[in-house]
DNA sequence: ACTAAATTGAACCCATGAGTTCAAGTTGGT
DNA sequence: ACCAACTTGAACTCATGGGTTCAATTTAGT
């Protein structure tokens, strides 16, 4: 009964559903359980509950979105299967109702709060594109993917299951099936994989 | 000197701003150069100012953007030069700051306004999802592409663009240099072309 | 049990900004 | 010139909501 989380959960909830400017306070107060002026006294303004709601909310989405990316650490058998596998789960992970309340609280406060957009974009987008670099590019070098600049293909694979999936969702305001969603991962992880997975045969033996 | 007009560009304007929340209509009154009464007589409601002043800008955008797949109508040289060159230019097109203010401000006042936000994606993304997806399938047709679902295709090679550029650009806080601009287009169109260019050879020859 | 800190609810203050009113002035068509 | 419609600025009303105050109460550590 940490009220301090209580509060910070609520207001990511009522700000999610609200926008900043239209959240108000006492609202807040009530989803939390909690008194106005508690809430005051742990978060001097609305100003500073927006920033540690958000940013600790971002820290737990980015932590679970990473995480999907383990399975390529190492993978064991065919590494198209395992591509599929890990591209599901950032499709689902990148339609989880809470990750995408982020993204619309952070693009639409941009005006507001560019340091916010900031440091949960560095976390968020950042983190997770460079920790799939460096997965594909131990790949590279086992010879396992086509040679190219990890930090681009890592860029293009989140960019065809991210970008086809928020157009469908429209920013989290339609629920996508999830066998769409399915759909969409495995015709994202086809694409990347005929621009960079090593084609068949023996070994690696592209030249310049 | 259509006043309705200024006072739709100077509501995008201080909307793109400052967000609708902490707009106020007086300065929209004042960017506009015209009185606050005025602003009230043409648009009744700060929420149908917003609402005009967001479909007017997202026509104006949508058009512009869409007019980029025109040389993909019936491209008479080499196809994946006039894929590159289009690339580029709805590259360009997606880091104009009316573009990126539009994407902000359609996302981040989701929660007040989703029927503009509905609206304006129909016009800005599926319209060009579909335009282009129908030359897309003109050139399958013609041997020129890989076999493929148009839609598909189309929705991967816009998610190359944007997808990248608005990671680098922060949705719109940061500016990107046009060499950048020019990179990221031609790494899009590389990986797309590879996932549906025809192969090199004579003529379109792949079976079921 | 005792004390210090945290919590509560309720009332309160006050800045902001949406939207209106109105008398005076401007525009434009005939 | 004339009239109707539109525009203007300034003052005004009023609802909203951020933030504070305070006395009463609960909680927690010892």
């Amino acid at each position: 009964m940490d009220k301090r989380q209580a509060i910070l959960d609520a207001a990511f909830e009522v700000f999610a559903r609200c926008g900043y400017g239209q959240a108000c306070v006492k609202e807040v107060a009530e989803v939390a359980g909690v008194a106005k002026p508690t809430v005051y006294n742990h978060l001097h303004d609305k100003e500073t509950l927006f920033r540690h709601a958000v940013t600790a909310a971002a820290e737990g989405i980015a932590e679970r979105t990473i995480s999907a990316l383990d399975a390529l650490r190492d993978p064991a058998g065919d590494l198209r299967e395992t591509l599929g596998q890990v591209t599901r789960e950032l499709a689902a992970s990148c339609c989880d109702e809470r990750a995408q309340a982020l993204r619309r609280l952070t693009y639409g406060e941009t005006a507001q709060f560019p340091d916010v957009l900031e440091s949960v974009h560095a976390r968020t987008a950042l983190d997770l594109r460079e920790v799939l670099a460096d997965r594909l590019a131990r790949l590279v070098v086992a010879g396992r993917l086509r040679p190219c600049e990890p930090g681009e293909a890592a860029g293009h694979l989140l960019a065809l299951i991210t970008g086809p999936l928020d157009a469908r969702s429209r920013m989290g305001t339609r629920a996508v099936p999830p066998a769409e969603v399915e759909r969409v991962a495995e015709s994202a992880a086809d694409v990347w994989w005929r621009a960079y997975g090593a084609p068949a045969g023996p070994a690696a033996r592209w030249g310049s």
